[in-house]
RNA sequence: GAUUCCGUAGCUCAGCUGGUAGAGCAUAACACUUUUAAUGUUGGGGUCCUGGGUUCGAAUCCCAGCGGGAUCACCA
């Protein structure tokens, strides 16, 4: 990609300078008072066309129709766009025509920020429309927008769509692209609808770190950072749950965060290196008190989205009223394999693997293999919101030991459309019994698994001065939003993916050039030569150089005096 | 990390078995007072991702790298 400016990113700071030069601020720092707004005009303006005799509107220019002395553009508010149509002896009724004829036509730009004031009218052919009196440029654009075409049919060409593209740029994505702001809008409903839900409860909102010097409370590969003042490594939090709890000790019947958890491990279409979940903490419930609150919560959620309780996802229509199906570990394996794992030792567990084909390796623990079983032959089938409990005691070291059945925990997974979205537990307090989980992870670790836990000593202090017995959820927020919104990559839900960070070619400002004693007027030819940098020109051939000078002058049909041979050979020096 | 596909104008994309780089939109100029994917005429615009190789000759074939997509693995 040449970083030079392109063609039309000179034309429009060539407009830019022509503005000032007319007096006309391209910035204006004043108040712009809107008094209307696309969507609302076309909602409302048939029935009420009193109210829009005199509106006041700002957006971006997205398209424009010159014809004469008449034009129509589309304005592109927050709202949604509206047509506007400009007559060039309204908004320049005296002698001067310039406002028109060189500001409108030739200075302003799609992408531009403009203000107008008018009234709102019918055009012949039936489209809501405002009649400009008043033109104001509010903020010009230096770079040009893709221009997306949509046709009465709605289709859409010339379409802004490479995945690179608009999430490197999402602020071009969702200008061009409006349609994709519901998706965050969708997003903000998904957690304010959850947020309003657990105030209701008396539930409370809590902040808690996600510098940790312990990395605790889920199997993750953590991200590391250094402070330097206490000289000691610190991790960016892969789970909260941890802090949530102490929290429960301190005395707080109801704790719930929102936040941003971390963990160095893949990315693809439904993992981000830093994602979103919320994690709650109620005192005196179990795991099955918290399926019914789940129940409730989630309903509460897809109607905030799409006003019922039902949601399309992909060729699934989902329901997420309750009671949902619930099915234990093991009796989803029998179901979906026909093999019942539940007596099964560690050698006979690996077995099983081999001859259902999956691949495992030694560090894998008995807790392990079994999940192995279960993502690799239930999970898929799990459409309809489905809650699989009773894990075994192995895969889950911080929840309660099982109040009937042996060798397994108090705990639930919620799987919806194939995918785990929660997570919950009747919450471990015993504190010896919780020592003794953490060493037994510690002995994963020793095996290689370092996803394995870390013993958390001030989390097993806690504990010991005694936390009341408690149920606790996590939710991935990114997920349900997927599920909530149809969408299939975790991307198109995050307004920043993570990318690759993009190769910026180093460019040196035209002042470095004429510091080695270029002319300013020969640092562009400079530049369209390919001279990015002065190291790169000092690199070259000098008398290639002066010779291809010539060559562009010539080429480019440039009117400037060319420069002494010795002037470009003491560039080199 | 593995496999696979892709990278050409500001944007969306053509470009055959290797032979001087194309279209639409955008942009520039002119015309046009109700258009709407506005229209008509005429222009300008390219490090064909980068670096090597094969060849008389590479956007095209080969190798390596960079970036992205999809699938898989790990994971939520």
């Amino acid at each position: 990609m040449s970083t030079a400016l392109s063609e039309q990113e000179i034309l429009r700071r060539e407009s830019l300078q022509q503005l000032r030069e007319l007096g006309i601020n391209p910035y204006p720092a004043e108040e712009y008072k809107v008094t209307a707004f696309a969507q609302d005009i076309a909602d409302n303006f048939e029935r009420f066309p009193d109210n829009y005799k005199k509106v006041t509107l700002a957006g971006r220019i997205m398209t424009r129709r010159i014809m004469g002395s008449a034009s129509f553009a589309e304005l592109q508010d927050s709202t949604g766009r509206i047509q506007v149509y400009l007559k060039r002896d309204d908004i320049c009724p005296g002698e001067d025509k310039t406002l028109y004829n060189t500001v409108f036509k030739k200075l302003m730009d799609i992408g531009d920020y403009v203000g107008v004031k008018g009234f709102v009218f019918l055009t012949q052919t039936g489209e809501i429309s405002v009649h400009v009196q008043e033109l104001a440029l509010l903020s010009k654009a230096l770079k040009p927008l893709p221009v997306v075409k949509r046709d009465e049919e709605g289709n859409i060409h010339d379409g802004f769509t490479d995945p690179e593209m608009r999430y490197r740029q999402r602020y071009v994505d969702l200008t061009v692209n409006p349609e994709y702001k519901q998706i965050f809008i969708n997003r903000s409903k998904v957690i304010s609808s959850m947020r309003d839900y657990f105030n209701k409860q008396g539930w409370f909102e809590v902040e808690t770190p996600i510098l940790q010097p312990v990395h605790g409370g889920a199997a993750a590969r953590p991200f590391v950072t250094h402070h330097n003042t206490l000289d000691m490594p610190l991790y960016l939090r892969i789970a909260n749950e941890l802090y949530l709890k102490r929290l429960i000790v301190a005395g707080f019947d109801g704790v719930y965060e929102f936040g941003k958890m971390f963990r160095n491990e893949g990315m693809d279409r439904t993992h981000n290196p830093e994602f979103s979940a919320m994690e709650i903490y109620i005192a005196y419930k179990d795991y099955i008190w918290m399926m019914a609150m789940v129940e409730q919560c989630l309903e509460i959620v897809a109607r905030a989205v799409h006003g019922i309780p039902v949601v399309q996802v992909g060729a699934n229509e989902i329901n997420f009223a309750g009671p949902y199906e619930k099915l234990s570990m093991y009796d989803s394996i029998q179901k979906y394999t026909g093999i019942d794992v539940s007596a099964m030792d560690e050698a006979a567990l690996r077995l099983t693997c081999n001859e259902l084909g999956i691949e495992v390796d030694s560090t894998m623990g008995k807790g392990k293999l079994i999940d192995e079983i279960f993502s690799a032959k239930v999970e898929s089938n799990l459409i309809q919101p489905t809650y699989i409990t009773d894990y075994p005691i192995e895969m889950t070291p911080l929840a309660k030991k099982h109040r009937t059945k042996e060798g397994l925990v108090e705990r639930f997974e919620l799987f919806v459309n194939g995918k785990e979205i929660a997570n919950a537990y009747t919450e471990l307090n015993d504190p010896i019994d919780q020592r003794e989980r953490f060493e037994e992870q510690l002995i994963l670790a020793g095996r290689g698994d370092f996803e394995a836990m870390a013993m958390d000593e001030d989390f097993l202090r806690a504990l010991e001065y005694g936390m009341p017995p408690t149920s606790g959820l996590g939710i991935g927020i990114d997920r349900l939003v997927m599920l909530m919104t149809n969408q299939v990559t975790i991307q198109e839900v995050l307004f920043f993916p993570q990318m690759r960070p993009e190769k910026k070619a180093k460019v040196a400002t035209a002042d470095d050039f004429i510091n080695i004693g270029v002319p300013s007027e020969w640092v562009p030819v400079l530049n369209k030569m390919g001279f990015n940098t002065v190291e790169e020109l000092k690199a070259a051939n000098p008398n290639k150089v002066f010779n291809d000078l010539g060559g562009m002058r010539k080429k480019l049909k440039l009117d400037i005096i060319m420069p002494m041979k010795e002037v470009v050979m003491a560039w080199f020096e």
